[in-house]
Formats: C-alpha cells, sequence, structure tokens
DNA sequence: TCTTATACATTAGATTCTTATGTATATATT
DNA sequence: AATATATACATAAGAATCTAATGTATAAGA
C-alpha cells in the first residue's frame, strides 16, 4: 500500500467490473472481494464504496434490491443494461489508460 | 480521451519519472513531450502542472534553475538526490498499481 | 496585423477520496 | 455474561488533486 491515491477515479471501473463478473453483490461484499483480489493493497473504504454505489444507481447503471438476512439487510446491485453498456466503455478506456502508463513510466517494456 | 480522470493522482511520478530520464526539462517542456508520449491522450494542464513542480521543489525532490532564453524566462527542474530515491519508489508503486488493476479488470490477461 | 506558440502563474469550482462518526445485528472470545 | 470483532448500512467534514478560466508577456508565422 502507500500507493493508495493512485487508485484515485477507478473505483466506479471496479464496481462495474466485479458486478459484470459476479452479476450481483451487495456493498460489503465488494469490499471483500476487493481486498482479496488484490491480497489486501486495495482497501475500498466505506465513504468512498456507499456514495459511489449511490450515484451509480442515480446514474442508472445499477439497479438495487433489498434483502434480509437473518436480521440484517443487504442491498443487492447489479448491472441495468445500460449498465452493462458503460462498463465496457469504461473498461477499454481503462486498457488504454493502462498501456500508457505502461509505456510512460516504462518505455522499454511497453504493451506494445 | 474521455479517461482523463484516471491519471488523478499520477502526475507527480509521471514528473519524476521524465526528469529521471531527461536529466532537467522545464515545465512547458514537460506538457510537449507528455502529449508527444501519449499521442495526445494525455493533456497536462498548466493548473496541474505548475502547482505540481513548486509542490515537489518545496517538498526537496526538485532543484531549479531559471534560465533566460532570448527573452523568455524558462524554470529548469531537476532530480536532487532525495528525488531520485523517491522517483524509484514511486515508479515501484505505480508498477504494483499497475499490475494490480490489470489483474482486477482483466484476470485472464494478468502481468502474472 | 492577427493568430498561434511559447512560458510562466493563480484562482474558483468540481470531483473523488480519507477519516471519523453513527446505528444495528451476529458471532467469537475471554 | 461481557467484550471484541465482524457484518452491513450510511453520512459528513476536510484533504488532495485536478479542470477550466483568466492573466501577463515574448516570439514566430500567416
Amino acid at each position: 500500500m502507500g500507493n493508495q491515491k493512485l487508485y484515485k477515479g477507478s473505483l466506479q471501473t471496479i464496481i462495474l467490473k466485479l458486478l459484470e463478473t459476479n452479476d450481483k453483490m451487495y456493498g460489503y461484499e465488494i469490499t471483500q472481494k476487493v481486498k482479496e483480489l488484490t491480497k489486501g493493497e486495495l482497501k475500498i473504504t466505506e465513504g468512498a464504496l456507499y456514495p459511489a454505489l449511490h450515484k451509480l444507481e442515480a446514474d442508472g447503471l445499477l439497479d438495487v434490491e433489498v434483502a434480509k438476512v437473518g436480521n440484517r439487510l443487504r442491498k443487492y446491485y447489479k448491472l441495468t443494461e445500460s449498465g452493462s453498456k458503460e462498463t465496457a466503455n469504461k473498461l477499454a478506456e481503462m486498457q488504454e489508460f493502462l498501456k500508457t502508463m505502461q509505456h510512460l513510466v516504462n518505455p522499454k517494456f511497453s504493451l506494445e
């Protein structure tokens, strides 16, 4: 860690990608999944996650479905049709960004 | 473009890397070099660049040397010793970030 | 002459995050 | 039984980093 600030701007894309892969997820599950996939390198905070989910929902990219598990509340999010398209766009932009940065910081081992 | 916001947080690293490669550069030159290297994908604005350079200098990572070319002013920046070390750190963090993001958004084509 | 390029700089406002705080239930530990 | 940790949601203040706009001034090109 220590490079958390590099992730600034990529949270929406991460959420959308996870929902594309896993069909439906709830907030807490997303934080745990990201921690697991990044081996603890990236920890999504609630202060970042929940506003992001609310914004994606407000923008019509996600649908929400409330479920009760035991006595506890869960909000399952899934991609809308529009959300699936936007996910493809954002993933393409991310790939381009990663390629460009790779090239910038290390021209020798550029990906192409 | 359209993915400009993904670059948020990486400007310092980009500047340091350029100065590692090119020994000394002035602000305007940096904006042009980045535009060239990224084929126009990333355009560094003055409002981002100059405050960033001033901060790196204030933090002791850069030395500045004013030059007069014709009747025009140029401020050449170069890495201090401390700046060289920090560049190595930031580049390592960047590589880790890029690897992690690559893994997150496209596990199939992970870099390792 | 007028536009574009070069070269510096600051400021208002937007976005996106971290840190702190709050509420509540469930499980594990002592 | 008491306490700590995990699960699960949420908001709000403040920090950091950027974009877009504006400003000053010289040089070069049409």
